[in-house]
DNA sequence: TATTTTTCTTGCCATATGCCAAGAAAAATA
DNA sequence: TATTTTTCTTGGCATATGGCAAGAAAAATA
């Protein structure tokens, strides 16, 4: 018995036609990276829409100082992108990093474009996931400005503890916007 | 010899052929709004797309200790919506106000459904508008974490002059992540 | 113009978080 | 297992920014 396609959770039977999900699935190909290969390095274009399957990833960029401040995590499910690359066409200034080893799905833009522009529920789907992306992204802008440094680390601990358990604390620190040493000192304070 | 109308200047001759203009000006309307009015209210679901061709206009979210923290500022040219309640169609955290009396253009959600299947280069408009919106935001996010306060008045000064100076201090300084006291300070502190 | 309301500035002090550096713990590698 | 490298914790001190409150300035309204 064949396990079914995994990209079949993402395209599902719910939305998509079988004839739709077989060209879809037939654009994608697998794409394997071992820990620390670089999926997108700052100044490259983005050509690649990236599904998830296994594994742990990291997009980060480096700021005027040299700082490397972690941008995002991604797991299993999760599409890995630069949106504004991918769709403008311009250079990144992010890179994307395989925090483990992983297991991705893979399409370029010449045939994201041609199925976004031929199939009413790809381009439904895909705009969901981009307005997804804004909203977590508007989120966790609003928490840095509304809740202390303390507040948005429970709340990641909430929502994606399985980051916590898979990501290093120093990457962590900066994607919360701390250091390293203040985020020690919060998570000791809360184990007590 | 008739004015030209505004959305031309943004639906253009360029990226749009005589006949897809006509069919997109013909479902937008007009909508005046004056000093203070409400565009849309937290709790509710976002129903339009607005394009302002006059006017001041500030979002601003209510955190969980009543402060209210400015999103963003709007004015001519610029695509107001929140797009996570437009097209999840799910209610919004945000509340949009103009800052003074504005005319903008608005579309549905149904009309902009519309467009956006029928017309190719409706949607890649469309697209291009909320990444750039994400690459905005992803710029501010990423600047509350690597650049102190004082570089980010520095910066929006720079960069939007005018919002500075049609936008009070109380406001912009919510937008910046911090106090209005604060902003006072670092105003002086550049002045000098 | 006079009056009220809102916005902006400034002083004082508090505090969350940063910076640096040392050591402990854990993980990776030989 | 031993060794090296990386990660995490902790202490001491510095500083950017906040909170509060009073007054000044500006804007709105009568």
């Amino acid at each position: 018995m064949t396990q079914p396609h995994f990209l079949k959770n993402i395209f599902t039977d719910g939305n998509f036609s079988a004839d739709e999900q077989e060209t879809i699935l037939s654009k994608f190909t697998a794409a394997a990276f071992k820990k620390n290969d670089y999926l997108l390095f700052e100044g490259k274009v983005e050509n690649f829409y990236w599904f998830v399957q296994e594994g742990y990833i990291r997009s980060f960029v480096v700021d005027i100082a040299g700082n490397d401040i972690s941008t995002n995590f991604y797991t299993t499910g999760d599409v890995v992108i630069d949106w504004a690359s991918f769709f403008l066409r311009s250079p990144t200034r992010e890179n994307i990093q395989a925090l483990t080893d992983c297991t991705c799905w893979q399409l370029d833009f010449e045939n994201f474009q041609q199925l976004f522009h031929s199939i009413r529920s790809f381009r439904e789907q895909g705009r969901t996931n981009l307005v997804n992306s804004y909203f977590s992204l508007k989120s966790k802008s609003i928490a840095m400005i509304a809740d202390e440094a303390k507040d948005r680390y429970v709340n990641l601990l909430q929502h994606k503890p399985h980051i916590l358990q898979n990501v290093s604390l120093k990457h962590i620190a900066t994607y919360l916007g701390i250091t390293d040493t203040s985020l020690s000192r919060i998570r000791k304070e809360i184990s007590i």
